[in-house]
DNA sequence: ATGCTTTTGAAATTCATTTTCATTTACTAC
DNA sequence: GTAGTAAATGAAAATGAATTTCAAAAGCAT
């Protein structure tokens, strides 16, 4: 599963006509090794670890291209980072958000899903992506 | 309607202890001629060119206290910029986000509301707000 | 290897947002 | 009304995420 993804970066990155580097791989390891919504500082200190070399705008410059190629996806939370995700083909969740204790359960649901999608062709829309994210408080902060 | 908005920020200022003063009620009253997703630059500007002595920090403020209010959403979208929508009670619409023309269409379903209640009472989850976005092609800019 | 171009790292910059702080203003008790 | 206080404001400075700059390094075609 994470060498299909490093080809499909591989491919992408070949159809863009980018040179491959080692600070790439480095990157996309660490990235695919990661849990879910890493912010891209938290990403930094992670490659810095390993690889003291690295400087911070190259992580910013590769996660931005691995979003482009549809590995990843930003995702915007409220505490002002822009955190990215893993795409998974054929799969796509959303979030129940605690704004309690930050945390972040995710969640699946087709209904919801085909229902976008009526609405998109309602109104002659094409979609690309999208974003569901629920905000409140989780079983242990409600209390 | 834009007086009862009044009337419930007051109430809501009231019970916090918060002072009436005259920027937050110029700043309501411009927020509430506003049309969706103001960012909070554009409304300074607004606010800047009838009255040039409210400083923008102000307004920053101000909006925070809207949306804490209930009287205004924080909106994230992808331009750098947190922008504000208006809360109407007992109404929720969502976002199809153009990112061609970068038009914003709304639209209101509400099984999908429902769908949203169902899966936070599955997980024990208390729903303050929700948000979704679907980004793609408007039926301009898809051909 | 040579030459050309992309990529990189470090530092500087940008830009939205927040904070600081001195001053002004709103409210409360007299 | 006035005095006392705490909150709110405006201007400027500070912050912090993200981007840009630019010289040096690295990748790739020949």
């Amino acid at each position: 599963m994470i060498l299909e993804k490093k080809k499909a970066f591989n491919s992408f990155a070949a159809a863009k006509g980018l040179r491959s580097t080692r600070q790439r791989d480095i990157i996309l390891d660490i990235f695919l090794s990661t849990h879910q919504h890493i912010s891209v500082e938290e990403l930094y200190l992670k490659v810095k670890s390993s690889n003291p070399g690295i400087g911070q705008a190259t992580v910013y410059r590769t996660l931005k291209l691995f979003a482009e190629s549809g590995l990843a996806r930003e995702v915007l939370l409220h505490d002002g980072q822009t955190r990215y995700e893993h795409v998974v083909v054929g799969e796509h969740h959303d979030h129940l958000v605690c704004t309690g204790c930050n945390a972040i359960i995710e969640f699946e649901d087709e209904t919801i899903e085909n229902l976008q999608k009526d609405i998109a062709l309602r109104h002659g829309f094409f979609i690309r992506s999208h974003k569901l994210e629920i905000y409140g408080l989780c079983a242990a902060c409600r209390t």
